[in-house]
DNA sequence: GTACAATGCTATAATATTTGTAGCTTTGCT
DNA sequence: AGCAAAGCTACAAATATTATAGCATTGTAC
């Protein structure tokens, strides 16, 4: 598939924005995750692998060029790393977490109350 | 697959961390694209196919359902819309379009000159 | 300098997801 | 009764992902 890049067409928007792009980008299976993790700090190709724990080797090395080819990751010494957009990447997406701790997975235990129906 | 919830293992985490689930639920294809464009408002199943370019009805059925069962869309009389729950995750997601626009989109035009090499 | 382990992949076949197309059913006009 | 729109379901084809094996390179440790 190709690489969703702000200004060309992406699954779902012939407009190019970009924010269509990156919806496609990160929308594909792993790559929030791997932004999430290297957060962390820089990983090896066998240490992501372990981190996602079902991810096989193909899809991490597609997912890896992806988000290299959209300058949100770099190789360095130390394995693969953020960029600086990456960084600014993770800052959007980190309240997230807490939403998800905090307010979203509490939805779940509720609603059995008040919304048995389907 | 199995609809990614807080609490249950989901792809890549046995751990059923509520941020995986959503990175899980949200890393399938539309799910994101959905979310920002009922913030414009409710729409029906068709007006979501016509948006969502390329999406099939059955992929669109599958993940309509699957927001739904997370609490992040419902039906009402206009069609599908945001939940509480759905407009605050819109609410996060939201910065991610300036910021596409403003920082990441200028990163694919100077790196031409900056790394040449792959 | 040669074993050995770790890393970064590629290859290939099996499985799962997504698309594309057709069309059925229900509801609301007219 | 006829027609159009909405909300799907069915099903085959195309695409993405997994699972497993294994190869090539690099860096110690003898």
């Amino acid at each position: 598939m190709d690489i969703p890049k702000p200004g060309a067409p992406v699954r779902g928007s012939k407009s190019g924005q970009p924010i269509m792009a990156l919806l496609d980008l990160l929308g594909r299976s792993w790559a929030m995750g791997i932004v999430w993790h290297l957060y962390a700090g820089p990983n090896t190709f066998r240490g992501l692998q372990d981190y996602c724990e079902s991810i096989s080797p193909t899809t991490l090395n597609t997912r890896l060029k992806e988000l290299r080819d959209c300058n949100l990751i770099k190789r360095t010494l130390e394995g693969y790393a953020l960029t600086e957009y990456g960084q600014e990447l993770y800052e959007l997406l980190e309240p997230m977490g807490g939403w998800a701790r905090h307010r979203w997975a509490k939805s779940f235990t509720h609603n059995n109350e008040k919304k048995q129906a389907k």
